[in-house]
DNA sequence: AGTTTAAGTCAGCTTTGTTGACATTCCAAG
DNA sequence: CTTGGAATGTCAACAAAGCTGACTTAAACT
């Protein structure tokens, strides 16, 4: 059982089992509360998380391509696309056809996708925000770099770009 | 765009949409990396993010009832029976029933189920060590504040008593 | 004796992942 | 110019793992 044994002149933490232990098990229940919220709300659409996620980044990236989708969601085109469908049939998401490269289609919210995306994100972020004042500024600034450390290195750099264009 | 701005007093915190975003999505991609390991793990295995849930809740307490397992898996019993009656068939989890109260049923890992457990706790534990040894202790403790923080009522009641109970 | 509780089963449905096959479009080599 | 391959997106079918509802069995409680 690793003693967490500290160290190094730098970081020098006393990491045991139960320490990480701790820490995977907080992801666990802490991931469950952060999607709590949206699946309520979702429900009642007739959507599910997979359905928040394409709204959510469509959002974030007006006319982003079902490629570009792919990529920043990790799933297959397949199984993104039936997703797609029920929102563009329902008339949440615009899909046009690509001017350059007609094999593109470009993804735009509509009126009401937007406000769907907003009623989910306000519910997100409220929890979010919540969180964030009752824990402080400090360990807000924790919290973003141990998740940012704890992501795969292309999802690293993919969060790095979304989370700059943010500012 | 969001300063930071560190009024002391308590905790007053600027928290602008974009921050509260980049937080949303710094979950996404944290929690994608943090079960990337033991899904590749678990697919050698034939089995799934539901059973490694049951086997850790399990090896973490030895002789739990179905029920105990039920309140903090949040699932269905038809749910979690399933993945648990493929565990006990392939012999990695033992089921006795209960002396006291001949209804219950306690559940342990055998000798190949601890095999399994340690190998995907081992997996998971390295990226949360090298997150944690990246970030330093600082960021650590607001990780767990901020994570504690977004968790439902209950699952914080319960996480408290995991946490505790591993010291 | 009658009710409640713990566990498990059967059936059927939903969401969301997967592969495989296929159509359309673009582009570049011949 | 044509043609063959790569890129993009769609359709079909299947699997994992959630869900509800109805029910059984055995044990415990009152």
């Amino acid at each position: 059982m690793s003693q967490g044994h500290h160290s190094r002149g730098e970081t020098l933490l006393f990491l045991t089992d139960a320490q990480l232990r701790a820490g995977i098990e907080a992801m666990f229940f802490a991931y469950r509360g952060f999607t709590a919220d949206p699946d309520r709300i979702l429900a009642r659409y007739g959507y599910g998380r997979a359905h928040h996620r394409a709204v959510h980044f469509i959002n974030r990236w007006p006319g982003t391509t079902v490629n570009n989708l792919l990529a920043i969601l990790g799933v297959t085109k397949q199984s993104l696309n039936r997703v797609l469908r029920t929102l563009i049939e329902d008339g949440r998401v615009e899909s046009r056809v690509g001017e350059r490269d007609k094999r593109e289609r470009h993804l735009y919210l509509t009126e009401i996708g937007r406000a769907l995306e907003a009623e989910l994100a306000e519910a997100q972020s409220a929890r979010m925000r919540d969180a964030f004042r009752r824990a402080g500024p400090d360990a807000v600034a924790g919290f973003r770099e141990v998740l940012e450390a704890m992501m795969e290195e292309e999802q690293r750099r993919q969060f790095r770009g979304t989370a700059e264009a943010a500012e």
